[in-house]
DNA sequence: CCCGCATGATAAAGCGCTTAATCAGCGGGG
DNA sequence: CCCCGCTGATTAAGCGCTTTATCATGCGGG
């Protein structure tokens, strides 16, 4: 028998219910539960004369025994890698959970937030003293910059339903995600930049190498590609923007680059300041564009020729493709993409064609 | 037998691992909880033998059995009478947020958010249906503006655990709270323009009165009478700020108002803006301070004299009092009033005594 | 030689609910 | 008159775990 720890006055159960109105458990449930189509039926007397004991006893059902009965919890998790209010990285996550917020309101499910953290300091883990903390739930919702691959196979292999916000990958499983178009969206750019005329274009990311900067290369790459453009690896750079230097900035102009594309905003302000001190300028001397839009300091940002990621929209498609899931509604993967949206700015201009 | 409408694969149980290692459930169940003092022992070679047998079948508690079990969920709730993360009223939680957060975290606990909604529109509801939702959670936090006082009562009459960020009040029951001294902060400010020499200070605060704005009145007048400062009625108003208009203003430098203190930074920048239409200016002709700070425009607050609120403190405060609650470690009410802090600002200037 | 007592394990109850299976009445049609 | 089918209920199994009580075994001491 278990001791039950509990210093709150037991709580009415079912039984208490039943017992007063004379009646059988089953009975209770039924009427609390009446669109499950169960074989109980129940009179109408019998009906109010539970309800009545039900208000006098204050009885309200214990939703982990149902959920143990029922099999299902109406429970989504999120769970973050990261903290998800603690300013920095929040400001980050904010958006994503707006998203998330709204599409699950409404499909009547709550939200188990993973805020738990084993050891101080240390990354969390999905699977901490060989349990699966997401379990709770029915599904979950994985947010976060430095996901652990091997945590999410172990989880599909679990059979856990779960969707990622951002693409992952793995060769092993097949993973679900809502993720933002960063490549049709690079790709778009330097469509753009050909247009007005730029032949010579460059991309600059960070050396951390993650899946959105993948996505955003690959766009350049095959954006480049197919207009024929001569693009070297000398034109692709992986370097943090405190990395960036004269010499560089030196070598880039002398290969003749007139449009360069910075995965961040620190990047282009980074590269616009080394000009500055060469008397040049944005966009009269050098064009540029951003790979996305930061979301402190949404002043610094507007001048910037860039595209907006659709961070709530990825909210609200998770939690879409995750519900899906859940009902049995879909049976391979679900990956969703949705585009960016291209802002013109002002640091993006024509030039003559080189050639 | 329930149908379980599972789409999963069913998932591996303890019996599972149990019959595959030859032993009895409770083996496994006490190799898995290794600190429980439980009366089952294990030898060694057994707890190696089961623990290959975890690993070999990828076996993962199912968190809401143990809870059943145990009668403890881990789970601590957050529920808001708003939407948590939609923009406007976003901003407003966020710190909060951000201490509950923080200090739940490391304590082993879970946030579940109660996002769910029964009615599109329709305020949200702690019992509904007739099962109070909070039940999934060992406590739950409240949050929000307009809180409902029947399900407050309702749920301290269960016996349910919570504490509200905020300072409630009920005739029936004892509430457990978390709040800002508003009364003081207020009274600090009361007094220190009585030191700087102003005699006639009126209040202004919103039409529809909460419980915060009770306190900052209630420290008005407490503090006003405290100097002996002859304060009528009419020098306390209810009024929205659009509902201050030139006459009201007229009405008060008539009477010798020569600081008012305005709830909130729109009061205070109405109250500016009819001054100037009568070519006066803060804080040369009336001196202001705002009740509080708001979390939104940032810059436009710095210059007035002001108090901060400590809405990040109050989230962890509400917490500790929570877990306390729940260890049992307390008894009666717990309420705890933390102290805003004072911010000079430029909106309060020294005036020469009126009598 | 038997008792007491560790040691290592099992059996089974119970957490509070859902639901399939079953059952007692009862009125009506063949 | 009997059987069928309906209504309004009950019984009991089972969800997956924890925990108490119980049991078998072997060993040393009196």
């Amino acid at each position: 028998m278990p001791s039950h720890t509990t210093n709150r006055k037991r709580r009415v159960t079912q039984a208490d219910v039943a017992r007063r109105a004379g009646v059988s458990t089953a009975v209770v449930s039924a009427i609390l539960n009446p669109n499950s189509a169960t074989g109980v039926r129940v009179s109408p007397e019998t009906a109010e004369r539970v309800r009545e004991v039900v208000r006098e006893l204050g009885y309200t059902p214990n939703p982990i025994a149902q959920s143990l009965a029922r099999g299902k919890r109406n429970i989504l998790g999120v769970f973050t890698y990261e903290p998800v209010f603690p300013s920095e990285r929040g400001n980050f996550f904010y958006p994503m959970l707006r998203g998330i917020e709204m599409q699950v309101s409404g499909a009547g499910y709550d939200l188990l937030l993973f805020t738990s953290v084993q050891t101080e300091g240390q990354p969390r883990k999905i699977f901490a003293g060989g349990s699966n903390r997401l379990g709770v739930a029915d599904g979950a919702i994985l947010l976060g910059q430095e996901p652990d691959p091997s945590e999410m196979e172990r989880l599909a292999d679990e059979g856990f339903p779960f969707v990622t916000v951002g693409r992952r990958h793995s060769s092993r499983v097949e993973l679900n995600w809502a993720a933002a178009g960063y490549a049709d969206a690079t790709a778009e750019i330097v469509l753009l930049g050909h247009e007005k005329g730029h032949r010579r274009i460059a991309f600059v990311g960070s050396a951390t190498i993650r899946e959105q900067q993948l996505d955003r290369e690959e766009g350049f790459r095959s954006a480049m590609q197919g207009l024929g453009l001569d693009e070297g690896p000398e034109w692709c750079w992986h370097l943090d923007p405190d990395k960036l230097d004269a010499a560089w900035l030196q070598s880039l102009l002398a290969n003749g680059v007139t449009l360069v594309l910075a995965e961040t905003l620190e990047h282009a302000e980074r590269i616009e300041k080394l000009l500055g001190s060469r008397g040049m300028s944005v966009p009269d001397d050098l064009s540029m564009a951003v790979l996305g839009t930061p979301l402190e300091d949404t002043r610094r940002i507007t001048r910037w020729t860039r595209f907006e990621v659709p961070r709530e929209e990825m909210g609200r498609e998770a939690v879409r493709l995750l519900l899906a899931q859940l009902d049995g509604r879909v049976t391979g993967a679900a990956q969703t993409t949705l585009p960016c949206s291209f802002i013109p700015g002002e640091t993006l201009r024509r030039v003559a064609p080189a050639h």
